[in-house]
RNA sequence: GGUCCCGUCGUCUAGCGGCCUAGGACGUCAGGUUUUCAUCCUGAAUAUCGCGGGUUCGAUUCCCGCCGGGAUCACCA
């Protein structure tokens, strides 16, 4: 292994929203960086001109932002290597196509994409897969067959062509995955894959990546498991280039799956299954929106925290992370090789932990946002109270209102089945009772609330269950939510007398 | 179909020849704590380690075959 800088780039193309799965080959791959003290580059693979869609580059720069990566050289950043748009870029590529021509590692070819089509066509009517490899590209329309006159004709004349790679004849290319370990594959089995195109000047993925990434130094390569299959060409790029002591070390992150059923995680998944599987909400030019993970309510550590878990562990039984604690202990050796099936379930108990965690304070300044939308106004002391009451049964900031609307306005009705367990035909009597007790107790606070009802209670017989559950549903209307007592203090004496007294009169 | 990758509880996973009567987490169920709900604690069930052969004193761990799943086969990335 050389010694060299660690430098990964994660090079998505804006073709639409970054999927969960992107954003987490974006996450290893700045662990990674980070763990070595290397770079984090960002570049967009645009060489599509076709697939190009509007918005999706700044979503991209958005969403790593929200997960916390910090981008050392990338499109907005800069960096010596600049420009990182693959579009801007278009000027250095020809010259590398033309590279491999004179070095008789590539060739023109004019076949135009119908009569391809219709190869291929032909092929399948035969139950067999055309495949544009050394055993036809004699035959075809190609600077190896034509004379060097008439290639050089076409091209005058403005013919379409493109530059595909000659792909070797019988011979084993062996590789080395960091993951996966060695895998040979032989070149007979692999066709010339198009490098570049004339119909708009631009290389195709495999060209552009490739030198690219020697452009840019980058020391490792680390995608998800659907490219391997193009590793070998890569590989062959490379050496026909005379870039192998360059050569980037490759590492294939296992594929993310369906929850249920056969296949990867795809939008549809999310939409049937009531989650998100992009970072954040996204409208397509189209109108059409995907939720977000962010909208969605969870917390970006939390969001990293669950995505680092997929297909990779550190090894001892601790799964919360921050992220300083991610880089320090990510290591490739412990990628798994199998992909892994998303289980929308536990990103809910992710959040939840990291909620927890969140200090009252933090929380009870996310929560003011939703009751400034109803229009409460409550002091910041008694918000952080009431987080600190309730913040254990919530898994979302937004879930929040649901368990502790009762401590900011009375309940407008009583749930049917608490009042048939809880209230009965003596219950307003014994309510009355409560009222007048509770009015004697002066120093309104919940352990002396607590303390001297019980003691009411008991010192009268009157039942723990009977009153609590009653004055509970009086309180809150439903049978949930923290102690009585809590409850009691911080509506105050007033208001506790009141709700009691109108479920009196109207239960 | 060709090529390549993968295969431990429902799910995420630990395990790198004996520590495994296979551990943890999510989820599920039961009990306890709590005046309620949630949290929390305890416990339970779910894995013939895909199957079949080897190698070995010994295989979840190594090898082979099979089966199953996945990815990929565009002038897309």
């Amino acid at each position: 292994m050389t010694n060299r800088r660690v430098r990964v780039r994660f090079a998505p193309s804006p073709t639409g929203p970054l999927h969960i799965g992107g954003v987490r080959t974006a996450l290893f791959n700045y662990f990674f960086a980070k763990k070595h003290g290397g770079d984090f580059l960002l570049r967009i693979e645009d060489t599509d001109s076709q697939r190009f869609v509007p918005g999706a580059e700044e979503y991209i720069n958005e969403s790593l932002g929200w997960c916390g990566i910090k981008i050392d050289e990338g499109v907005v950043e800069g960096g010596k290597h600049a420009p990182y748009r693959q579009s801007e870029r278009k000027a250095i590529y020809k010259q590398y196509a033309d590279q491999l021509i004179a070095s008789g590692n590539a060739y023109f070819a004019f076949d135009t994409p119908e009569s391809l089509d219709e190869l291929r066509k032909n092929a399948e009517a035969k139950g067999e897969v055309f495949t544009y490899n050394y055993q036809i590209r004699q035959n075809m329309q190609t600077s190896l067959a034509l004379s060097e006159a008439e290639v050089h004709a076409r091209i005058l004349r403005g013919d379409q062509w493109v530059i595909r790679f000659k792909m070797p004849e019988n011979e084993e290319v062996k590789m080395h995955d960091l993951i996966r370990g060695d895998v040979v594959v032989n070149t007979s089995t692999l066709d010339d894959k198009v490098l570049f195109k004339s119909v708009d000047m631009l290389p195709t993925y495999h060209l552009a990546n490739v030198t690219d990434d020697y452009l840019m130094e980058i020391s490792h390569v680390i995608r998800g498991e659907e490219w391997l299959p193009s590793l070998p060409l890569h590989v062959l790029l490379y050496r026909a280039f005379g870039w192998t002591d360059k050569m980037p070390q490759f590492a294939h992150l296992p594929l993310l799956l369906k929850p249920t059923g056969n296949g990867k995680l795809s939008k549809r998944d999310g939409d049937k299954m009531g989650f998100p599987v992009f970072p954040l909400l996204w409208k397509s030019p189209e109108g059409e929106v995907s939720r977000g993970y962010r909208e969605d309510g969870y917390f970006p550590d939390a969001f990293v925290n669950l995505l680092a878990l997929l297909g990779w562990n550190s090894g001892t039984e601790q799964e919360l992370f921050t992220m300083e604690e991610l880089i320090n202990l990510f290591s490739l050796e412990r990628v798994n090789k199998s992909g892994a099936r998303f289980d929308p379930e536990k990103t809910k108990w992710f959040n939840h932990q990291y909620l927890v965690k969140k200090s009252n304070a933090e929380l009870a300044s996310l929560f003011k946002v939703s009751l400034n939308e109803k229009s409460i106004t409550a002091d910041s002391a008694k918000v952080e109270k009431i987080i600190g009451l309730v913040k254990e049964r919530v898994n979302f900031v937004h879930e929040i209102w649901d368990q502790a609307f009762f401590f900011f306005v009375a309940p407008q009705s009583y749930d049917e089945a608490t009042v048939k367990k809880a209230w009965n035909s003596e219950t307003p009597e014994l309510m009355k009772k409560i009222v007048a007790f509770i009015a004697t107790i002066d120093s309104f606070n919940a352990p002396n609330i607590e303390h001297l009802l019980k003691d009411y209670i008991n010192t009268n017989n009157l039942g723990m269950g009977k009153v609590m559950n009653a004055l509970r549903l009086s309180l809150v209307g439903a049978s949930k939510g923290p102690g009585v007592a809590d409850i009691c203090e911080i509506i105050g004496k007033e208001e506790t007398i009141e709700r009691v007294s109108k479920a009196i009169k109207s239960l």
